[in-house]
This record gives structure tokens, C-alpha cells and sequence, in this order.
DNA sequence: GCTCGCTGGATTGTGGAACAATCCAGGCGT
DNA sequence: ACGCCTGGATTGTTCCACAATCCAGCGAGC
């Protein structure tokens, strides 16, 4: 086997829950995934342990396992956390050359709005290219626990996303994050500060 | 029990890697921590799992745990988190009032100077009132994602902490906390990321 | 009728033993 | 010196058992 036993069932839950055909709040009773699996419920439990980790489940002691909930607070929350690991990473990275960002970041906005402006975009894809856009600007700072922090956060990221795609206007996120690295490399890291509330309310306004 | 058996575990680890009497890279064989604490190997199994969270130990498939190294690029790497986090959080906590810290801060800073300049400073108390104060800060910026990423790297920055504290002039501590809080409600969130170089410098220089 | 406490089933927490899978230091031959 | 092999040490996983805890439902007493 290539990856580990823990591994495969942690990685099973995730696409389950990051597609959502778990819902929030479910119950993740250790029997049945014991059952459904077929491994032991050690193996259930240190995977449920490492999804904790990673935000998308919830574990209470001696009650059991629930898939994250999403709730207003939550996603402010959430927001908070990504602009503060967003704007230290810009501020590293066009420190690190004289205000500009890496061609990546350039080509990456140019292929998200590719997919958003497609006759006919497909979600999945959309939100790939989202994620790497985010993701390459934070790795251009070179600062890998911001970069790690900031993967932690991506699949969190992904999942309030996926709640809202009905309600996202994709013209605008691609113009907006046209805009976004345009701005950057005008008036520097605050620029990001705004793109994110802004993300956020429409995020919250939803909920 | 009040508390779990891993639970149990993870504390004990982590108070012996945190004073030192674990040295950094040591490995943790899972059958000596099984016998020493007295519980099943699984749940020395969760208790690494859930340091590995704090980062206080890395754990890699097949190979076992070890106590986590602090080499120069992890401390760099680990300011470069903490800045994010910090700036951001200053940058917060000073929009929701006008450009004030919360008194609990200023009483915070104080304190900590009170215990740098003490006749016979103990370390213990410098380095909780050092938490402590940066703790606030945090905290005052009411984003709780920022608050528990920051708590979660507390532990880790204490450790290096540690083991530099022969190195550290006390008296500079306290006047650099003291000019931190200042120039936080004069200048803005800034002062605080040259705050935060100044000391990562210090310690990368010693290691 | 309402609250309180009890109880039993469901579920999680932990222990113990076993075996497979993997890693790694040391020996062997070339 | 180099690569290959091997065996012990260690980790990954399974199975089973039982204790600890939680919670819905029920009945007693007000």
C-alpha cells in the first residue's frame, strides 16, 4: 500500500464532506465508518483525529465525531485568520522584489478568470484556479509556516465556498481578482485587506 | 478521571519537552512511552498525534516521533507566522478603538517589566509574563481563529525561549516591551513587525 | 402538567495481544 | 568501495473486550 490505512479513510472522509454529501453537523459514529470501511476503529479514530486537525470535523469527548458546522461567526472568523497570513505574505513577497509579484501570481489570476468567463465554467475548476491563485501569492512571501498555516486553511476555504457557489456572481470574482493583483502591486498589501472583507461579506451575507 | 489518559500523556510530554529535560531531535519510541506511563500503545499513539499537532514533535510514517529541532530557518519561520499573526492583530484590536490598547495590556507590559527588573529575576515568570503580554495583544483583536492559531505557537516560541535565556539581557526585554506598547498606539500595527525582527534576530544570531 | 432523577442502550475511551509492513544497521560477497 | 541481503527493532493495523460516558425515554413526586 502507498499511503497508510489512516490516510485513506481520512482522505475518503474529506472528499465527502468537501463535496457535500456530508452534511454539516452530521454525526460520524465510529462503528458505522468501522463497517463502511473495513478497518479497525483505531484506524477510524486517528483518522477523525487528523480531519480535527484540519477543521472539517469536530470532536467532543466522549461524544463523538460531527462534520464542521458553518455558521456566520465562523466565517468571519475564518476570514480574519486567512487576512492576516494573506497580508504578511504580500507584504514579504513584494518586499522581496521592489513591489512587483512573481509571473505565477500574474498567470494564475489570468487563468481564473478564464475559467469564471468559460461558455460554460465548471465549479470544480473555478475553484481550483481560485485556490491557486490565493496560494501562489502566499508562497511567494517564502515563508513556509505562513504557507502552511495558509494550506491548513484552503480546504476550510473550499467548503464555505462550495455552500455558496449558487450565489456567486462569476464575472465578478474574476474581475475582482483582476483587480486584486493589479492593486497589489499599486498600492501594496492593505489592497488585500479589502478584497477579503469584501469576499467576506458576501460570504456572510449569504448565511 | 477529569482528564483523558492521552490527554494525560500529551501533558506529560509536553511539560518534560518544554523544561528541557527532552532535548530537541530525541526520539520517542512508542513501546518505552507505553511502559513508562503505564498506558496502551495506542494511546501513546493519539498523545504524539496531538503534539505533532502543536508542533512540539514531528512524526514521520514509519519512522517514529522525535522532539521537534529548532534550527535558524525555523525560527525564522516561526517569527514570520507570529508577525502575521501579531500585525494582524494589532491592526484589529487598535481599529475597534480609536487606536488604543485595551488596559489589560498596558498592565500586561508593566508587569512584565516588573519581573525583568525583579532583584532576583526568575525565569519561569519573565517568560509567562512575556507570553502573557503578547497573549493580550492577541486577544484584544477579538478575531478568535487569530487567537488560537497565536495560542497554538505560544508553546513553540516558549521552547526556543528557553534556550536562549542565558543570552538575553533582561533589562532590554523589559525597555523593548515597554517602547512596543508605545509606539503600537503612536505608529500602528508596523512598529510591531520591527519589534518582532528585532527579537527573531537576537535569537537566530545565537544559534 | 412539569421537573427531577433513574435507567438502559448506544457510543466513545482504553487496554491487551498479535501480526504485517517498514526501516535500518551491520555483514557478506564481489 | 560498492551494492545486496538479512534480521532485529519499530511502527502500522487488526481484533476483541470492557469500562466510562452520554442521552433519550420513562416514571415518581410535587
Amino acid at each position: 500500500m502507498s499511503t497508510t490505512a489512516v490516510e485513506a479513510v481520512a482522505g475518503a472522509l474529506r472528499e465527502r464532506i468537501l463535496d457535500g454529501r456530508l452534511a454539516g453537523g452530521e454525526r460520524l459514529v465510529e462503528a458505522a465508518l468501522t463497517a463502511e470501511h473495513g478497518v479497525a476503529r483505531h484506524t477510524v479514530r486517528a483518522a477523525l483525529r487528523a480531519l480535527a486537525a484540519e477543521r472539517l470535523v469536530v470532536v467532543e469527548t466522549n461524544r463523538g465525531a460531527r462534520v464542521a458546522l458553518l455558521d456566520a461567526p465562523a466565517v468571519t472568523a475564518l476570514y480574519e485568520l486567512r487576512t492576516a497570513l494573506e497580508v504578511e505574505a504580500a507584504h514579504l513577497a513584494l518586499a522581496r522584489r521592489d513591489g512587483r509579484l512573481p509571473a505565477d501570481v500574474h498567470a494564475a489570476a489570468a487563468e481564473l478568470a478564464r475559467r469564471c468567463r468559460a461558455r460554460r465554467p465548471r465549479w470544480s475548476l473555478v475553484s481550483a484556479a481560485h485556490a491557486e491563485l490565493h496560494g501562489r501569492l502566499v508562497r511567494a512571501s517564502q515563508a513556509p509556516r505562513i504557507v502552511a498555516a495558509h494550506a491548513a486553511l484552503e480546504q476550510e476555504t473550499r467548503l464555505f465556498l462550495l455552500r455558496l457557489r449558487e450565489h456567486l456572481d462569476l464575472e465578478r470574482l474574476a474581475a475582482e481578482h483582476e483587480a486584486l493583483v493589479a492593486d497589489l502591486e499599486l498600492r501594496g498589501p492593505d489592497a488585500l485587506r479589502a478584497h477579503l472583507r469584501e469576499s467576506a461579506a458576501v460570504l456572510t451575507d449569504r448565511l
